[in-house]
Order: C-alpha cells, then structure tokens, then sequence
DNA sequence: CGCGGGTTTGATGATGCTCAAGCCCGGTGG
DNA sequence: CCACCGGGCTTGAGCATCATCAAACCCGCG
C-alpha cells in the first residue's frame, strides 16, 4: 500500500530508508467509497490525499447550482484544495470519491514537519508543484479559445485516460461544455 | 534595484545577509523596451524574469494566428515559462514587454544550484509555486462556465489592476472573449 | 494635419446551451 | 428469468450568447 508512494518519491527525489520509515510514519491509510464526500463546500481542507487505488474528483459548484470539474486524480496522484490548505480558508470545492479508494492522507500538522526535517520532502513537493503548474498552464490554454471540438481532441491527446475512467457528463464539466456537446462532438468528430 | 527581490524573499523566508549576498550575485539585471520580446515560440526558455519595474506579458498564438495571452506579470511577479524551462523543450509561449521594464534575471544552471546551495532559496520558489498554482486554478474556475460578464466581474473583484495597465484587446484575450465583446460587456454591463 | 493603433458600434451568423423526450443498459426485486 | 426502474447518454428543436466582419471613431504622435 506504502509501495506506490514510495515509487513516486524515488521518481522524483533520493532519500535513504530511514528517512522513508520516517516518512510512512506521518501517513495514514484511508478507504472511502464510490460517492463519498471527502471534503464539502465551506469545510477547511486540512489533509493532502495520495490516491493508492480509485479515483477521486474536485468540483465547484455555482451561483446557480451548476457543477463545475475541476480535476481529477487517479492511481499516484496527488489532491486536496490547496488554496484551503494554506490559507485555513473555508473551500468552495468539494472533494469526491469516483470508485472505491485506498488513500493515504497527510495532515497539516504532519505536512509541514515533514517539510522541517526532511529536505527531500520538500523537493519532492516542489517538483509536484512545478509539474502541476505546467499542466493547469495547459488546460488554460485550452480551455481559451478553443470549440468544443478542438478541446475534445485535445483532450484525446493529452487524457486518454480520463476516458475510460470518467462518466462523460464530467467529462464535459471538465472541459466546460454541456454533456450534451460533448455527446455530439463524440457522435460526428474522430471519435 | 535589488531590494524588491529581496523583501520578496523576506516577505515569504528568512535568511541571512550572507545568504542573500549569494543570492544577488546569481542574479543579472537586464532592461528591456517596451514590445521587445524576451522569448519567442521555439525557442529554449534558460531564465526566470523576476520584474522590478513595468510590466510583461506571455501569449501563445494559435493554428488559426490568434494570440492568447496566458497570464501578465507586473513589479515583483515572476515571468517564465515553465514548462520549457524545467523539460528543455521549446517553448510555444512568447514573453512580450508590455511597457519598458527592468529584469532580475537568473538562468537555470544558477537558479537549480541556488536551489541545492540555499534551502531558503528553494522553499521560497516551492511557496511562489504554491501561491502561482492556487490563483491558476481559480482561473480555470473563471474561465470555465462562465458568461463574459461575469468573467469580468470576476476580473474586477480579482485583478482590478490589469485594467489601468494593460490594453483592452489584451485583457479580452486573457479572458478568453473577443475585444468586441469586451467592450460591450463593459459599455452596458457595470462598468 | 494625417496616420495608426486601439476601441467602439452595428449587423450577421455560427457555435453551443437549454429544455424536452427517448434510448440504452445494468441493477433490483418480484 | 423477466419486468421495472433509474442514471447516464443521445437526439432534436429553438434560442441566446458571442465571434466575426466591417466601418467609424478617438486620440496621441510624428
């Protein structure tokens, strides 16, 4: 269960084992089911969640009850609402699980100690931030000024995988264009 | 010239003055004019800007030759682009000067061994990233699902300034609407 | 005074949303 | 085993928003 985070460390970072045993210490595992909410509007987001297995998704929700995907995370990613994990503001996204999951968590409290004492915590941490950055740059740069069609071949390109995973009505959400777009660009375009 | 970089770094670690000598000479100033371009499509992006004084933009242009504008960067932001700075990919993004400014400049050979020598160094940039990442993703909310009307009620509350510095048809493109629009969004709408 | 970039205004048309209905399929209970 | 139910997906028609094209306008500058 440790296993896959440990991967990602040692992709990105090198540590020794003691600093590893140091590290799974500060992580809990954690189960949630298909549907379960694991953050709601207007709570602090006080955790980070590594995804072991499943997939979880992050969304708002509008004036208008509309609800707006903002991501999603499968195997080996990273999520949490950031701009409440650092600010201890109330989050305006809710957090949900997509299938059954094992996650492991890590509070605040446990973030930044780890930051403190394990300079390649940090790194690491850095080197997601950077990555993740690069990838919003680029859903930016598609979600301006593109039709719906472009943003799905787009979308084709750079998320196969979003595909097989993710009811297509949040699919369109993700993208921003109606479930009923995205059907019809599916139904004529190149698949 | 050096002292806007160095409450930015206040601002968000402690260090000492040796420290921060060390950081200077990494560091070269550099001035450029208005329009000049500091990075064209194509090209390998070696820097970080750090901007002291005026006002840069970055814009991509696309198949059909329209120009998006990703994101502005104004006295103490930082401007590059990412993406082909950490994978040494050439970049498909532009950096414009917007008004005559004046740089802080640092190239990636010294800015990763900054990163190896100084650990405040690197958590500074780790927290840039934190704060970059969070207002990117509120972007994407913005930008998403939303009428021009609102997108621009929303970049009032948020970014009031770009409006005295930055172009009409330049906020448009970074809104992801025409100028026309734009314009009449703010002719009717609540100014 | 005339030029040019930026902004505005107007008319038109396409893209994509909304509302509404039907369909497909997997799960549940009789 | 089959009928029913419901969520998700598709299909259709009408309409609003917004892009596009075009022209006029404004203003700072040579």
């Amino acid at each position: 269960m440790y296993d896959t985070l440990k991967n990602s460390f040692i992709k990105h970072v090198s540590f020794s084992e003691q600093e590893w045993d140091m590290c799974t210490s500060f992580f809990r595992p954690k189960h949630v089911a298909r549907r379960q909410l694991l953050l709601q509007e207007g709570e602090l987001c006080r955790d980070l969640f590594y995804v072991t297995k499943g997939a979880l998704y992050s969304y708002t929700t509008d004036s208008k009850g509309n609800q707006h995907v903002i991501r999603f995370a499968f195997e080996g990613w990273w999520m949490a609402n950031l701009k409440s994990f650092f600010n201890n503001s109330p989050t305006r996204l809710s957090i949900e699980a997509l299938e059954n999951c094992d996650l492991l968590v890590i509070d605040k409290e446990h973030h930044f100690s780890l930051m403190d004492k394990l300079p390649a915590y940090e790194r690491y941490h850095r080197i997601l931030l950077e990555n993740a950055y690069v990838n919003l740059q680029e859903r930016i740069e598609n979600a301006l000024g593109f039709t719906a069609e472009e943003k799905y071949a787009n979308l084709i390109e750079q998320s196969p995988q979003f595909l097989n995973r993710v009811p297509l009505h949040l699919v369109a959400s993700y993208l921003g264009i109606s479930p009923e777009t995205l059907s019809r660009v599916r139904a004529s375009g190149g698949r």
